[in-house]
DNA sequence: CCCCGATATCGAATCGGTTCGACCGAAGAT
DNA sequence: ATCTTCGGTCGAACCGATTCGATATCGGGG
């Protein structure tokens, strides 16, 4: 079932099979429908490897997902989603590579054995080894998340500095005076994750603008971590009455040790977030945040990839999105305790 | 930085490179040495189109997940996250193929194009066109999840008929006697999708069993619909008191209906389903479910599927799990309304 | 009747590895 | 001193496609 069988089959030569099938130069009429047959017959397909190693293109793109033993938040799952599905589209397809460093073996096989013709790269650090080593390849790649030299590729992301700092105000204006913000996990935060420095860094922005009082906490992904998380905060500091978050994960937990210490939400306690939008209306109360519209930001970087794939020289391009706050359920007025 | 280059650079031909790199014969140690800090300092690694042509084999299984534009549920997640770190484990990569039916381009290209040793495939249907394609071609795969012909493949399985049956009767044995079944959705038990069927199978045998009124209902994967199932389910049978499921995406909302409905869980209501033991334990109160061991089965299909690409001729194996039902806070005697 | 150009097809090189058989020199056996 | 043996290396074929230059055939113009 390979292309000599086919041209043997249709009476003509490996090359005439060939242009029959790519269309780069005229074949008769009757050639064409006389391997068009054969080849139906057969149900051939050309091989994949083959071609690659002809052309130096695979046709495949790599995703990089955090590593093995994290389960995946809505949003990043949501990342997945449009990145393979927008890969789709192109007929192109994606490798999946569950890297946390450079030299993980996945990774470097992708990278290393030009097993992809280029590479969406997840949960980006502020200094990040797999950029180095993608940069050092020469390898095309875009980032859902950027470092601390933006300039230096190309990249999608939420803007989470800004986003946490509108959440902060949001609060303030609704009388909030003392507020917690929950962050992801002590770990990532640790590595250097861009999210969690640039929330940060937002949060104690705004606290400071509106002289607020404030707490920063790092938070597992899951929901027991979030209700030890706010059992926490709401023992070392009573008078807290709101929470800024951009751990979407944590939320089902959030809400239940509210409940738990008899704080209705939003009636005694504000939270605001940044969450994918699928994420924060299935929540019950529906969350305040701004939307992440993950389905977009996968497709985007694929488009990103595919214009570098096509021209590596095209300078970098970069798109950091700040949604609107959508105004759901979760914050009020404040009411002193 | 091909084979070619190194050979050149050692002084020694490209054949005593590719040797010295496998091990499959002896190579002298200066020799060894010398390749060996050449490619140290270029960096190279072999090309892995070039190899899989030569080999015959990619050193890549593909991974079909259901179709683009469906959420995936947490116990698939919890599959797709174990199938991949079992085959990193094993030094595979993973190609990934949003795919419902044999016409879909990215399963064409996956199995047509040899592009993967082997595959393991999601969201099986009683007959699935995907199975006979894969049969077909030849290529090792694996299910997770089985047809109505379980002895013509090898595959790894809930079983969702016993377990639904024990749910049932674990609910009667507590006094209920109008329960509903809250199935997956209309689309993919019309399409014939397994768990959804054998599910219906194993409630109606346990309430045709126990003489117990019965009503089953199916639900679309998210919070919403779970509100409407429910909503829907109290107005036309009044006299309800428990649900069986496996639709863990829909208890959220399911939880939510019935605390609108001012029906207390366990007190005046009980759940019993199959849900993967994460998401079981996260939610409140957490579900009194038989806990789908997701980790364990991606890894086993994964190792099926390994054991097939080595001996494709060894016979099907298939693995069905019932795991215990773990009791926790959902269950509870009946009390008449 | 010969030459020209267009059309359709073929043959061979190539991509970058792996692998088999051949070969060469040195050490050990007779 | 000659024959074997064996460790170490090389050259060439091969995997299955793509693609370039060459060639054969045919009709039309001069």
């Amino acid at each position: 079932m390979n292309i000599g069988e086919i041209a043997r089959r249709s009476g003509v030569s490996r090359s005439t099979v060939s242009y029959a099938l790519s269309g780069k130069r005229r074949v008769s009429k009757v050639t064409q429908q006389r391997i068009q047959a054969v080849i139906d017959e057969l149900g051939y397909r050309p091989n994949a490897s083959a071609r690659a190693l002809k052309e130096g293109r695979t046709r495949t793109i790599g995703l990089v997902i955090p590593p093995a033993g994290r389960r995946l938040t809505d949003m990043q799952l949501g990342f997945v989603a449009s990145v393979v599905d927008a890969a789709g589209r192109a007929d192109l397809d994606v490798l999946l590579s569950p890297s946390g460093g450079e030299h993980d073996r996945s990774f470097e096989r992708m990278v290393g054995g030009k097993r992809v013709d280029g590479v969406v790269l997840m949960e980006i650090r502020l200094e990040d080894d797999r950029v180095a080593r993608l940069r050092q390849t020469g390898l095309p790649f875009v980032g859902i998340g950027h470092t601390n030299h933006p300039e230096e590729m190309s990249w999608v992301d939420i803007d989470y500095e800004t986003l946490i700092s509108k959440c902060v105000h949001h609060l303030a204006d609704l009388g909030h005076r003392r507020i917690a913000l929950v962050n992801r996990s002590a770990e990532l935060v640790a590595a250097g994750y861009g999210p969690g420095h640039r929330a940060q860094t937002g949060f104690a922005r705004a606290v400071a603008e509106r002289g607020l009082d404030s707490v920063q906490r790092c938070c597992a992904d899951d929901a027991q971590s979030g209700v030890a998380c706010v059992e926490a905060l709401l023992g070392e500091h009573p008078g807290l009455t709101a929470i800024a978050t951009i751990n979407e994960a944590a939320m089902p937990g959030v809400y239940r040790a509210l409940a738990q210490a008899g704080l209705a939400v939003p009636r005694d306690f504000s939270i605001a977030g940044v969450a994918a939008q699928h994420w924060a209306e299935n929540l019950h109360p529906p969350l305040t945040a701004a939307d992440v519209p993950a389905d977009e930001l996968g497709a985007r970087a694929v488009e990103l990839l595919i214009q570098r794939i096509a021209d590596p020289a095209t300078p970098h391009l970069s798109l950091l999105l700040a949604p609107a706050i959508s105004l759901r359920g979760t914050t009020g007025p404040a009411r002193p305790r």
